[in-house]
DNA sequence: ATTTAGTACGAACGGTCGTGCTATTTTGCA
DNA sequence: TGCAAAATAGCACGACCGTTCGTACTAAAT
């Protein structure tokens, strides 16, 4: 099975392509030559272009797990876990190693419009990964970490703004305050929902 | 000069592809079937795919000043003005007549890795944009409407969130309650800068 | 030892891309 | 009304797109 070795190798290369350029910039003829491999080589591993983007995504998913999700929750339930989390998850993607932005927030911004099984796919991501998000709002909501009338929802919401906000201003504006404006807009929103100042 | 009524057609068709499908939606051959033009005829307009790019930024310049700064311009300085800016932004480019989402933010996205003119164009677009905001923010602290050790940088940096948070979910994942999630962070963000409760 | 399956190659397909060059049509003005 | 100029069409180009095909070579299964 020397195939998976070859795939592996496929797959690392148009992580690192759809990172940097989006969905767009991943083509069969360039991730063949970037890999050494012909367009047909390449094609014979995945079958249809579709195909070989839904595993990119899955191999992002693996990655995020491995560098975000999985640290995190070694982290005490409730606050702990939740600013782990979060602080796992800003900017986690040139700390696993690529070189470009979040696939999945580029893609979302590059899908909206364009409907089939990979923006379906994204969506499904999207939609766990505010699932993830939530129960970590809500079991700190339930410890006491948070105020009980606190909206999970909408701290969700936020976050994702504020995730958006620091995406945009590392990887469009290249201006690394963004770690130090996330953390505040963080912070703020934390307390507003009662957690205590010094446990952020 | 006919010429004039034919550009502004082709512009105007053009600005819904780009607001729908982002800057790669925009080729000339798509373009020209939707005008109705030759593709060497409506190339001689531009001269370059590059030029009908920045001319295409240019238009949503023109509209989005039409539709969101000047009629913002009309209220009261301070923090009445800067409500009404933000209102009118958020969601600005459906109340505009697009079909699709705002062509700056997808295009940030899109040329976050890509360097050239376009990207330089919409960084500065973007910095723009800041600025005016910065300034309304600024005019709002002078007044007394904010707290006077309001950070307005970051006050900026939140709403920039806030609004990418709206966009991704109201053009994604199509959840109309984007509206309502964004007004209530928009009011958390300014009660914490010590905006009257009333006036929001 | 022979068949089978996996892996990779080169060539070619119909399309679309942006961009030139040269006609032809249309327009606005003398 | 005639004519120069402007506007548009027609056609061709090279490059790249995803995909298919036929064909090798290799390793595993029979």
């Amino acid at each position: 099975m020397k195939a998976e070795t070859t795939r592996t190798r496929v797959i690392e290369e148009g992580l690192q392509t759809l990172s940097q350029g989006g969905l767009a910039a991943v083509t069969i003829g360039r991730l063949a030559e970037a890999t050494g491999l012909s367009k047909s080589g390449l094609f014979a591993h995945f079958r249809s272009r579709e195909a070989l983007e839904l595993a990119l995504l899955d191999e992002t998913v693996r990655l995020a797990w491995r560098n975000v999700v999985e640290p995190a929750m070694r982290n005490p339930e409730g606050l702990p876990r939740l600013m782990a989390l979060v602080g796992l998850w800003f900017g986690w993607s040139s700390r696993a190693g690529l070189r470009g932005g979040c696939p999945v927030a580029a893609a979302m911004f590059e899908l909206d419009d364009t409907p089939g099984v990979v923006r379906d796919r994204v969506a499904e991501l999207d939609e766990e990964w505010r699932r993830l998000l939530h129960a970590q709002v809500r079991q700190a909501i339930d410890l006491g970490h948070l105020h009980a009338d606190t909206d999970a929802d909408q701290v969700v919401w936020e976050l994702r703004g504020i995730y958006l906000a620091h995406h945009s201003t590392m990887r469009f504006q290249r201006d690394p305050d963004a770690d130090r404006r996330a953390q505040t807009a963080l912070v703020a929103l934390l307390q507003r929902c009662g957690a205590d100042p010094a446990n952020l």
